[in-house]
RNA sequence: GGCGGCGUAGCCAAGUGGUAAGGCAGAGGUCUGCAAAACCUCUAUCCCCCGGUUCAAAUCCGGGCGCCGCCUCCA
């Protein structure tokens, strides 16, 4: 089966075909720095991780070049706020956005390249649109001409005559047009800025994109993303600036992820109801976000709520449990021999198809939550299988065995189960753990205990302590094994 | 006002022509001294409403209602 992807271009599912057979370019808008982070970037980033992920798993050799803006007016405001020269700021969120990354799991691109180590190759774009009748130099500014390119907002499906009817904007009246837009910024006293034809400046927003993806990628690549609030202007602009330039078609597919509410609420810096990434992760663990990104489609918006991570903590939970009783199955007395039950059998289906399933979940438009319920589906077969078989043979662990091998390869797509069953259960447990109000001491010798009295079947005194225990929110779990405990 | 999207059980969420995945929560059962976990069973006669196309529609078309996003920096 073939891999169908969602173009906002043509505003349909489309098959996927690269340019090259067997390799993929991808470019996604990476973030300005000039602040920590928040939940919107994570989604982003973890969504075009995944889809990066799994266009290898399928064989293909992609080249995936994610920028980081490091020169813009908010920079230089934050700059100018915090009496530091700008490319301090630049730099220390540049630092801060690679470690938010890596708590989140994501693989690094194969290129991360910088609009500021890309002046020429934006100078010389602009030159060219210059040069060639599509922008104009205004004292010091140089503007793309929208007239000049006929295809302009063919992204966002917008009609120009319209979008000036309502045009919110100041219109400077140094444009030829209220639509168009900076290529080049002419720097005012004190701004950062590089020589130019056009005198002293910076680049626009939208400059670097088309500068930086054609140095990587060439001037047509096959896949371009970001976040759906980046389709106008960001990538309209990007459009027009680079097939002006190059005469020929830009990017094959645009791919759109939806945005993050909070309690349904848009999340907004004006609202002041956003959470940084950092936040976040001292709150919930970085799987149990990224679980959560991925268990709706990346189109989708998603609603960032307690309620909504408290599940997404439960369902990963559960996912992790059934590999965790894979372990402690397989460790145990096993008997030598292929006989199965049905629950065996019905497992042996379910791994047989795994695969399969995943594969056609992600081929339409990298349907993760679809895959992630085939997960679930395994581990409800998983858990039957070692609570009901007594008897363990030789073959039935060699089906557990895949069955685990099967959940970790999906895992490795989505960057999810990255780690032991067991470490992770434990981590989750002690993070839990630290939020209680009571010592792992003091819990261990009330199971003490309480062990002692359950031996003499004072089950009043037991049960006593059991209550005791669960108004603090610790839940016993008894087995023949001995008494453990969780968090609730 | 223009453009785009969405409306599936108490909640989250798949499903774009063949008769409603999965998770959470809930009910009953198995197990347990009692519990928890896990497992089993049940929980939408129906997918916002009204028309239409079709042998067949949550899925396609038309109309309506509601919600959201973009149009300004934004992942």
């Amino acid at each position: 089966m073939a891999l169908r992807v969602y173009n906002t271009l043509s505003g349909k599912k489309e098959e996927f075909v690269p340019l090259a057979p067997g390799k993929v370019k991808m470019y996604v808008c990476g973030v300005t720095v000039y602040d920590h982070c928040h939940i919107g970037h994570a989604r982003a980033n973890v969504v075009f991780d995944m889809i990066y992920r799994y266009l290898k798993y399928v064989g293909l050799a992609v080249t995936y070049v994610r920028n980081y803006t490091d020169i813009d007016d908010k920079i230089i405001n934050r700059a100018n706020r915090d009496g530091i020269p700008w490319h301090e700021v630049s730099e220390r969120f540049i630092a801060e956005f690679d470690k938010d990354m890596a708590a989140l799991g994501l693989e690094l691109p194969t290129h991360q390249p910088k609009a500021t180590e890309h002046i020429p190759e934006i100078i010389a774009i602009v030159a060219r649109l210059v040069e060639k009748g599509h922008a104009y130099a205004v004292e010091g500014d140089v503007y793309f001409r929208v007239a000049t390119f006929a295809d302009y907002l063919k992204l966002s499906k917008r009609n120009l005559e319209e979008m000036q009817a309502g045009a919110r904007v100041e219109v400077d009246g140094r444009k030829e047009n209220p639509m168009d837009f900076a290529l080049w910024k002419g720097a005012k006293p004190g701004e950062p800025s590089w020589e130019s034809p056009w005198g002293a400046g910076r680049p626009g927003w939208h400059i670097e994109c088309s500068a930086m993806s054609m140095k990587f990628l060439g001037e047509t690549f096959d896949i371009h993303g970001g976040g759906k609030d980046l389709v106008f202007p960001h990538h309209e602009n990007e459009i027009a600036q680079s097939e002006a330039a190059n005469g020929r078609p830009f990017v094959n597919y645009w791919l759109h992820n939806g945005f993050v509410n909070i309690n349904s609420e848009k999340m907004s810096k004006s609202l002041g109801n956003f959470f940084t990434i950092k936040e976040v992760l001292e709150r919930y663990d970085a799987e149990v976000l990224r679980f959560f990104l991925l268990s709706a489609h990346y189109r989708s918006p998603i609603d960032f709520c307690d309620q909504n991570l408290n599940e997404a903590h439960a369902g990963l939970e559960r996912i992790y449990k059934g590999l965790a009783e894979i372990d402690r199955v397989c460790a145990g007395k096993r008997e030598a021999g292929g006989l199965l039950s049905d629950g065996g059998r019905e497992l042996e289906e379910k791994v047989r198809d795994i695969g399969l399933r995943f594969r056609e979940a992600m081929d339409d438009d990298f349907n993760s939550a679809l895959a992630i319920a085939g997960l679930f589906d395994l581990t409800r077969v998983v858990n039957r299988v070692a609570a009901e078989d007594s008897v363990v043979s030789d073959r039935l662990c060699e089906i557990l065995a895949t069955a685990r091998q099967a959940v970790i390869d999906v895992g490795r797509v989505l960057g999810l189960f990255t780690s032991e069953p067991a470490e992770y259960l434990g981590r989750i447990k002690s993070r839990r753990a630290a939020e209680l109000e009571i010592s792992t001491e003091e819990i261990e010798g009330l199971i003490g205990e309480r062990a002692l009295a359950r031996k003499s079947k004072d089950f009043k005194r037991s049960d006593e302590i059991r209550d005791l225990l669960l108004s603090r929110n610790i839940a016993l779990l008894d087995s023949p094994l001995g008494t453990t405990w969780a968090v609730k």
